[in-house]
DNA sequence: TTAATTTATGTAACCAGTTACGTAATTTGT
DNA sequence: ACAAATTACGTAACTGGTTACATAAATTAA
């Protein structure tokens, strides 16, 4: 973090700075992963999470939840379903639809899987110090940014 | 924000939010940038205050100091001498290097150019309250996630 | 009932970054 | 002085997302 540019800069260096955090995240998880042997990776969890709490869903209702397009859903599924995680049944009354759920390898590696996902939780809340003031943060700067409301101010301090 | 999935996850769906966050600021700034006909783009700002400070660097140095690869910054200087941003001159006394620096029409631009980011900036501050305890929290998580310490923390809990 | 519209999925081309690799120029060690 | 190692840059192929477009199925409206 030291002769960091972007750290002298204000709100593009934020914006750098946040992908990045977030690339770090992607990394260390995946090295995780890696270490110990998961053939998973971090950007499945949403959807192992989602299909457990929802049974099955299609492509487009898993691309709502999870706030991407529905294409970046497409490609995530094939990769899930060449490892043999997810099940594709089409749907009898709308044969658009393919109804996903979990594979039965899923399901019986899920409880694996969670005690690493709960190391990984645990970790997190121990560097925020179970201080969840930046989540927070994060909330109030989301639901500014998702209504436009940056690009708003931005025009408004441009008139002054 | 409504009926968003990630905020019902924890750690994986931090590592999601930040990524979206940092989208939202890259895609408003190009909608800001576009409406008022600015042919920049967001990523350049760095090198722009980048050779504002230090007159000429090679890619080399932009790369070490931005934290990207020197594939990318090759890319984006490409793209920036391509709309003549950039006054390039090969090193006399390193002929691998060439010696990049703003050109003419750069440093023309540059009161323009910064009353739009002064916005920005502006605009940052507005929305986090003129309250800067997010970056330094981020700044804690970053300096703990560079150093690999959620990493080492996964594995630890892992063990119990 | 068919024509028009909408919806669900798939696919292609692109984008901004990465890693891996190649090559030319420089520096180091003997 | 010259062989070996290192450095600076370039380029190709990949990644994980996007937008734009195509097509098949379902729904709506005349």
């Amino acid at each position: 973090m030291e002769n960091d540019f972007l750290y002298e800069m204000e709100y593009p260096g934020l914006t750098g700075r946040l992908k990045r955090l977030s690339d770090l995240f992607i990394y260390q998880t995946k090295q995780f992963y890696r270490d110990h042997d998961l053939d998973i990776e971090p950007n499945w969890h949403p959807i192992f999470e989602l299909l457990k709490k929802h049974e099955r869903l299609t492509i487009t209702e898993i691309a709502t939840y999870l706030h991407f397009t529905h294409p970046a859903i497409v490609k995530l599924i094939d990769k899930m379903k060449a490892h043999g995680y997810i099940k594709s049944i089409r749907d009898k009354t709308d044969k658009r639809k393919f109804q996903l759920e979990l594979s039965e390898k899923a399901r019986s590696k899920m409880p694996l899987l969670e005690t690493y996902w709960a190391a990984g939780n645990l970790a997190l809340e121990q560097m925020l110090e179970f201080d969840d003031s930046l989540l927070q943060q994060m909330k109030v700067l989301e639901s500014n940014m998702s209504s436009r409301e940056f690009n708003r101010r931005m025009e408004d301090n441009l008139k002054n």
